[in-house]
DNA sequence: TTGAAAGCGCTAACAT
DNA sequence: ATGTTAGCGCTTTCAA
C-alpha cells in the first residue's frame, strides 16, 4: 500500500547527475558547485525528499533507537519516567521503542530478545517484581549493547544505573512523622527481594533508631496494593497499642489504607498520620491530600537516557556510574504539622 | 562500542558454503539438502545468529514498526490504550514507537514528521486538545501511510477510527443520576471543540431531555481540570438552586469537585451525586468511590492496532471503518441507589 | 543441490 | 566538479 518514497536516485535522474553527487550536495561537500547544490536542494524541497533512515542504519550500523522495558505503563511513576525518556531521547535524535513486562519474568526475557533482535542501540530497564535470574541481562552486555538500569535495578550486573534515593526518602518521611509526634508507626512494605522495597524499609528503620524508638518486627507488614490494604489495615487497629502513623511503600496503598482507617472512625491526621511514596496525582486525590515522597520520575527518565546515550556514543570504555536522584518530602494534609 | 553481530556471511564462511545457500536453508527451501539444512541450523543455534531486521526492512520496504502519538503518557486512559496497543502489536510482530504531543500542536506536527521520516508502516493518533489544522495528517495519507485515529479523532480526514461511545456513556451516567432522584445536575465539560467533550455534553443534554428536565445553559460549565474544579465548584453551590448531581467530563475533575463539595459541608451521595468519566484507578481512590463511565481503553488500543495492521497488510483499498467501543457505567458509592 | 549476481537506498573512497 | 564502484545484510532470480 505504501506509495514509493522519493529516493536519491529519483533526484539524480531528474537532474541528470549521479546519486553520489546528490548525496554530497546534500551534505554541503566542498567539491560540489554551488549551482548543483542549489538545484539539488530546490528539487529535494519540492519533491519532499527525506533520506531513508533504514538505509542509513544499514550503512552506519546504528539504528538511532533505544529500547525501554518497564513493568507496566499504566502506572504513575513509570509513565512519568517514560515521559522523561521520550522527551530527551527525541531531542537527542533517538527513537524510543517500548515494551512492558507486565511484571512477568517470561515477558521480560521475551522483551529483551525482541529489542536485541531489532538492533536497538541501547536498552533501559526497570526490573519486574519477580525477576531473580539475570542471564537475559548478561546477554545484552555480552552482545556489546549498552544497558542502563533505572529505579528497580539489578546489582549483580555491572552497568550504569539511575536510582531514586529510597532509603533517604523513607527516612525523611518517617522522621517527619516522628517530629510531628507519632510514636507507633507502621510500615506497609513491598516484597523485600525488591531492592527499592528493602531500601525504603531500611530508611524507616533508621528513622526510628535515630529517634530512639524501638523497631518492632510486627510493625513492618508486607502490604503493597490497595486490596492488601483493605485486608491488613483493620487488624492493625485491633491491637492494644494503636498505630498513630502509617508509612506505605507506595501512594496507592497509603490512599487505600487512609480510606480504611477513616472508615474505622479515626481522624486523619489527628489520630493517624499517613506518608506515601511517589507523590503523583494520587496524593492530591485523597482527603486530606497525602504527604508523600516525590521521586522525580521525569528526571530519572532523563538521566537514564543521558547515561545511555553517552555510553552508546562513547569511543572507548569508561567507568560505570550510578546516578542517585534525591527524593523530596512533599508535605500535604495527611500529617500533622512538624515539631 | 557494538560488538559485530553474527551475519549470514559468517555462517556461510564457517560452513564453506555460500550466503544464499544459508539463507535458503534457513527458510526450509526445498532445494537444499537436509544435511546442509541441519548443519546451518545447528551453527545458527550455536552462534545465536539473528537476521538483521534493518537489512530485512531495506529489502522488503516494511519496517514492521507502527508509530503512536498520544497527547500524554502520564494519563490513565491513554496509558491503558498504549498498553493495549503494545500487547497486540507485539503479538502481531510489530514494534511500537511512541511520541507524546504534550497537548501541543507544534509537537504533534513534529511527531508526525519524526514518524514519517523513520518510515513506520502505519500511524495511530489521538489528537491533542489544541489541534485545529489537519494538514500534517493529510501528509500522512498522501504519503500512502495508513492512519488510524482513536478516541480524539479528526472527522475531516477520511480514515479508520476507533471511538468510545461518549454520547451514550454520558447519557447512561446522567440517566442513572436522574433515576436515583437528581434533578439539578451540573455538567463540568471539556472544551467543546474537542469532539469527545462535545459528545459527552450531548449525552448529558439528551438524558435531561428524555426525562423532561429543562436544560439550563448555566448548568453546563467549562471545567476539566482539578484546578478549575477548585475555582468553579464553590460558585455553583452559592446559587439559590443548589445542584444535587455533578457529571464531570473526566474522573480527575469529578474527584476534585467531590472533595470540594464535601468540604463545603455536603454529603456524598446523599446531598450531591457524582459521576465521572474513565473509571480507572482514580475512581477507587475517592471517598466514596466514584461512579464512572468505563471507556475500555485497553480494547480501544487493541482495536486501533487491528484496524491499522489490516490496512497495512491489505493488498488493495477497502472502505474505511469506524469502530465504536461501548462504554459501561460502573456504579460505585458516589451515586444514590437507582430508582 | 548449490552458487553467483543483482538490488533495496545510501555513503565514501577512489577514479576521471 | 562529477561519476564510478563497492558495500552495509539479506533475499531472490537465474545459472551452473
Amino acid at each position: 500500500m505504501h506509495k514509493a518514497q522519493v529516493t536519491i536516485k529519483d533526484i539524480a535522474r531528474e537532474l541528470g547527475i549521479s546519486p553520489s553527487t546528490v548525496s554530497k550536495a546534500l551534505k554541503g561537500h566542498p567539491d560540489i558547485s554551488s549551482a548543483t547544490k542549489i538545484a539539488v536542494r530546490e528539487l529535494v524541497e519540492r519533491w519532499n525528499y527525506k533520506p531513508d533512515p533504514i538505509a542509513l542504519s544499514l550503512k552506519g550500523g546504528q539504528s538511532k533507537t533505544i529500547g525501554v522495558i518497564v513493568p507496566e505503563i499504566v502506572h504513575y511513576f513509570f509513565s512519568t519516567v517514560i515521559s522523561g525518556i521520550e522527551d530527551l531521547a527525541y531531542d537527542s535524535g533517538y527513537h524510543v521503542m517500548f515494551c512492558q513486562s507486565n511484571e512477568s519474568y517470561e515477558r521480560e526475557v521475551k522483551a529483551v530478545e525482541t529489542l536485541l533482535s531489532s538492533r536497538v542501540d541501547g536498552i533501559l530497564i526497570s526490573l519486574c517484581k519477580t525477576t531473580s535470574n539475570f542471564d537475559h541481562f548478561r546477554k545484552i552486555t555480552s552482545d556489546g549493547i549498552p544497558l542502563v538500569f533505572f529505579d528497580r535495578i539489578c546489582d549483580e550486573i555491572e552497568t550504569d544505573r539511575v536510582v531514586v534515593d529510597d532509603e533517604a526518602g523513607a527516612f525523611d518521611g518517617v522522621s517527619y512523622m516522628i517530629k510531628s509526634g507519632c510514636r507507633e508507626i507502621i510500615h506497609l512494605s513491598g516484597p523485600l527481594n525488591l531492592l527499592i522495597a528493602k531500601n525504603r524499609m531500611e530508611g524507616y528503620v533508621r528513622a526510628l533508631k535515630e529517634n530512639n524508638i524501638r523497631v518492632k518486627k510486627e510493625n513492618i507488614v508486607k502490604c503493597d496494593t490497595a486490596e492488601e490494604a483493605r485486608m491488613v489495615v483493620p487488624g492493625l487497629f485491633s491491637r492494644t497499642k494503636k498505630p498513630d502513623g502509617i508509612f506505605a511503600v507506595n501512594d496507592l496503598t497509603a490512599a487505600e489504607a487512609m480510606k480504611t482507617v477513616k472508615h474505622l472512625g479515626y481522624k486523619v491526621p489527628d489520630n493517624v498520620s499517613f506518608v506515601g511514596f511517589t507523590s503523583g496525582m494520587i496524593s492530591d486525590l485523597t482527603d486530606p491530600a497525602l504527604t508523600s515522597v516525590e521521586q522525580h520520575g521525569y528526571i530519572v527518565g532523563k538521566e537514564a537516557v543521558r547515561l545511555l546515550i553517552n555510553r552508546i556514543e562513547a569511543k572507548e570504555d569508561f567507568p560505570f556510574e550510578t546516578k542517585i536522584i534525591r527524593t523530596e518530602l512533599v508535605v500535604k494534609g495527611s500529617t500533622r504539622k512538624g515539631g
